[in-house]
DNA sequence: CACTACTTTCATAAAATCGTGAATCTTGTG
DNA sequence: CACAAGATTCACGATTTTATGAAAGTAGTG
């Protein structure tokens, strides 16, 4: 069998998708370089960059990616750990980084049920906008129940396309 | 039977309540004026109010009511009615209006969709980037999927505990 | 159709956020 | 234990975001 060229990437065009999704994640509330660092590792094929590497390509200070890598550490979305052999820290995008982003907004939503709730005591459970708070605290204790059932099908699902797709 | 007096409310204690959840909100990358208003409804028992009254409540100027509530109706979290006898527009907020927020996020999803399955063709789906866009769109589209039947589900059991603590 | 009662727009000012460079800290190495 | 490689922190300057006041727009009313 030949030895295949390993395919081409247009640098380019992925440098710019890069930015774009950052643009979109920055959007939906995440720190704009917090976003570029997680795309910048998604798009890697080892899904693990060095600091400096991340730098480079970004074109930002260490200091920015300290920040940012940070921040990703909190979420569980990066695991940090040391190159062998050397003193540099290598940044890693967890396998189901989706999966984790979606599922991190978990104590979110605990955090919001728990000061919705106190509202609704405050305001008086008999009073309109008692009874509106009451069922507010109702949806997000319904929304973290059915998370939980919901990746659990999607774990099985993705198994299954892994099987289809990728049988090992 | 005895008429009973106004339930007293703390409305110092209500007010921080309003700013501190709109803090909330405003960390999850919602506008912040919007989040503030947005809450002054909610606690408000007829969840209606007059741009002036907003304003007045909020410590703001018009422009900045105006600017919020017209990012919240885009999101349909908030309808603009006209206050019939007068040339005052009332904003009111939607009774399932968490519902709408949540469910306000699929344009997004969508979005995201699109963009990463651009993606996965552009790193080539046999590279280990590719794959883990491949599986990135995947997982979206299972979420997209699972959101329908979630808000089902949340319609009905809305309405079990309705007619359980509210029977009309 | 002029007046009045609101609402919206827009340029500007104020405030919050973000990224940097320099200094400091941490940790491995000889 | 002194040195060096990296990582992190922090004060500051730059950019972006946000709210304002003033002006313009819109639509009821007499």
């Amino acid at each position: 069998m030949t030895q295949m060229t390993p395919p081409e990437r247009d640098e380019e065009a992925v440098s710019q998708f890069v930015e774009t999704f950052a643009a979109l994640l920055s959007d939906a509330g995440w720190q704009r370089m917090s976003a570029r660092v997680f795309m910048a590792l998604m798009t890697h094929d080892s899904g693990a960059m060095t600091a400096s590497e991340l730098a480079e390509r970004l074109q930002v200070s260490p200091a920015a990616v300290s920040g940012a890598v940070r921040y990703l550490g909190r979420l569980d979305l990066v695991t940090r750990e040391r190159q062998p052999g050397t003193r540099r820290d290598i940044y890693r995008v967890r396998n189901d980084a989706w999966h984790d982003a979606v599922m991190g907004r978990d104590p979110v939503l605990t955090q919001w049920e728990a000061r919705l709730s106190e509202a609704a005591d405050l305001l008086g459970p008999e009073t309109p906008a008692g009874r509106r708070f009451t069922e507010s605290v109702e949806f997000f204790m319904f929304l973290q129940q059915e998370l939980g059932g919901m990746m659990e099908r999607w774990r099985a699902h993705r198994d299954e396309l892994r099987a289809k797709y990728d049988p090992r």
